[in-house]
DNA sequence: ATAGGGAACGGAATCGATTGCGCATACTCC
DNA sequence: GGAGTATGCGCAATCGATTCCGTTCCCTAT
């Protein structure tokens, strides 16, 4: 077990007879060390196998170069997606990392706030818990000038930086679309309502149908807590076996929905010439089910890369920029089996 | 923008009249200091705001507490499971998760091992690029005595923890399964066999074969990159079109078997009576697909949690442990509809 | 009464890199 | 040739927590 010791820059400095202060200043190429200097260090660093030490550099700057996370749960489609853009884009910029899961408790996101508040982060990415509805803890990192990034669940009133997609006018073109597939009973599988997006979903339910001049049956709307696929099913059945089923459901995400059409497939109930299904998120499952699952993109990869990039700009920037921003990014209805009938 | 200022243990000290040595142990709760003290003092910790500052103990201790992990992409189903398990069991022993990904590119994975060498990080949990055969990059570890586990996707010969699945019965299971539900010809979506993964289960599959006396048609093999929906598509298409086509499909893994059933069902083969298809991974899209899809599972959550464990418990070893020690996990043939033939 | 011992706490070095300030030496210009 | 200005580099403090090595005080045993 050859235990190696670890190269620092004073045993650099003692074998090749210069300061550590000038030995730190060349592998920076810092302008006031000469050419020659600078190349000669650089060569002896690698020669002798010296690894700076990060953790030393960041206690000393006062920044650690880190982004955290906090998420619901990493394997989600649309979660991992969302970490696969942020991490991507700060590596390159020479930023790690690190990811906390909340499990939609409102409870562990409290802990993890504080344990990557203790972390140094440079900037935080956050998609709230399902439960959370108290943001205090996130105070903590704002009195610090500590850059906090909300991502798709976000709160309603937090002076920070968003990244979200138009919820509601994803909600309003999805149901319009089932209207114009000639759905003329339409349910929707609603999320916990104080969470944003499945709220603002609903809204645009809402409206699309008023502005149909369709009526909005309250019957015909089931609020799910976690839009799981039991759920789904479970709501399926509920609202299938009414004396006065729907012809059309638009689903607050695609588990629910996929869970719909087999529940409706083996009901014997015809997708989607008897019932037209649209979904949200554009799950890889969608393109899989049969029929596929007509439903909403969610530029989960597209919303990491930007929410890192906030906090990169943010750390570049020297003097105390307005912390507060919302970028909306667009979304597509794309169209698949489960909602496109003949017709046309 | 109200910038408040980080309390340190010094402002503590000066603000109670203790040492700041005597306030680092009462926070730790050493033993050398008396009860109430140690009370007086967490009292005032909590009244000033404290937050121990990671980074400096870290760096005193030349301990991180956090763990590293080198993946390809975090969005695909059994890598996000992975590190869902590893970040939970860690997290539970006050460790932090960072992540990186190489996308399958060993340059990727060389330069993410510096960063996290450089991270300092406490352990090193590592599932291979495709492209990566050589393993230098990770000596640096070994030579400073960070413990590095492999999971998954692991080099042929390297002194260190592996959790891995026995693929070579699994291979093995999955084969048979097909022969016993009566197919004759069984080919073969392989990946790449420089991935040990890869070459396991094909080495299973070709052994069912022969013990189950049948004979082994290298047309039948057909090699993939990187088991692609793509490429899995274009394998169903190559295979089916023979001559003397196949009437079983083992594949490495589950995101071609799908697109070969998607492919089948297009081309009117009905599976599974005239094409037997399992997977491998068991994925969700596993179970949506229709038929749904045959498989074996791939427990990635325990996984993470036996890697994340391995490093926690080389961590509180304080001898110097071998460092070289092999888990292996069980998987099962998960049967669905497409290869489960009426006949039983 | 005094040596011995433990309990409670403080001083100061340490981890490794960064940086403001200062000091030479060399070079420029009139 | 001497004043002035770069150029190149070193000293030492600093970031915040930890810990080795004391020191002080008080209690007990002889």
């Amino acid at each position: 077990m050859s235990q190696k010791k670890k190269v620092t820059i004073y045993d650099l400095a003692e074998k090749i007879n210069y300061s550590p202060s000038t030995i730190s200043r060349a592998l920076n190429d810092h302008k006031s060390i000469s050419k020659k200097t600078i190349k000669a260090i650089k060569e002896a660093a690698n020669e002798m196998g010296y690894r700076p030490n990060s953790l030393a550099a960041s206690l000393r700057n006062n920044r650690s170069n880190t982004i955290g996370i906090m998420i619901s749960r990493i394997n989600r489609p649309f979660i991992s997606s969302l970490i696969s853009g942020i991490e991507e884009s700060a590596r390159q910029a020479g930023y790690n990392v690190i990811i906390s899961q909340s499990n939609d408790k409102y409870e562990n996101e409290v802990s993890n706030a504080k344990v990557l508040f203790d972390s140094q982060i440079s900037g935080l990415v956050v998609s709230l818990a399902m439960e959370t509805t108290d943001y205090s803890h996130f105070q903590q990192f704002v009195d610090l000038g500590i850059p906090i990034v909300f991502v798709d669940r976000v709160p309603e009133n937090f002076n920070s930086y968003y990244v979200v997609i138009d919820n509601y006018s994803a909600g309003y073109k999805a149901t319009k679309h089932l209207i114009e597939q000639g759905c003329k009973r339409i349910a929707h599988f609603a999320g916990a309502q104080h969470r944003n997006v499945y709220a603002e979903r609903k809204k645009g339910y809402i409206n699309a149908l008023r502005d149909y001049g369709m009526s909005v049956d309250e019957d015909l709307i089931y609020t799910c807590e976690v839009l799981s696929f039991e759920e789904g099913e479970k709501a399926a059945k509920e609202l299938l076996t009414m004396s006065n089923p729907p012809d059309g459901i638009f689903s607050s995400n695609d588990t629910a929905a996929v869970s719909a059409i087999m529940y409706a497939k083996k009901a014997g109930i015809k997708v989607p010439d008897e019932l037209a299904i649209i979904g949200f998120n554009d799950d890889p499952l969608a393109s899989i089910v049969d029929p596929g699952l007509s439903t909403v993109t969610h530029p989960a990869i597209k919303m990491g890369e930007i929410s890192a990039r906030r906090i990169l700009e943010h750390s570049a920037e020297t003097f105390d920029k307005s912390i507060s921003e919302v970028t909306i990014l667009k979304t597509e209805v794309v169209v698949r089996g489960s909602s496109l009938r003949k017709k046309n």
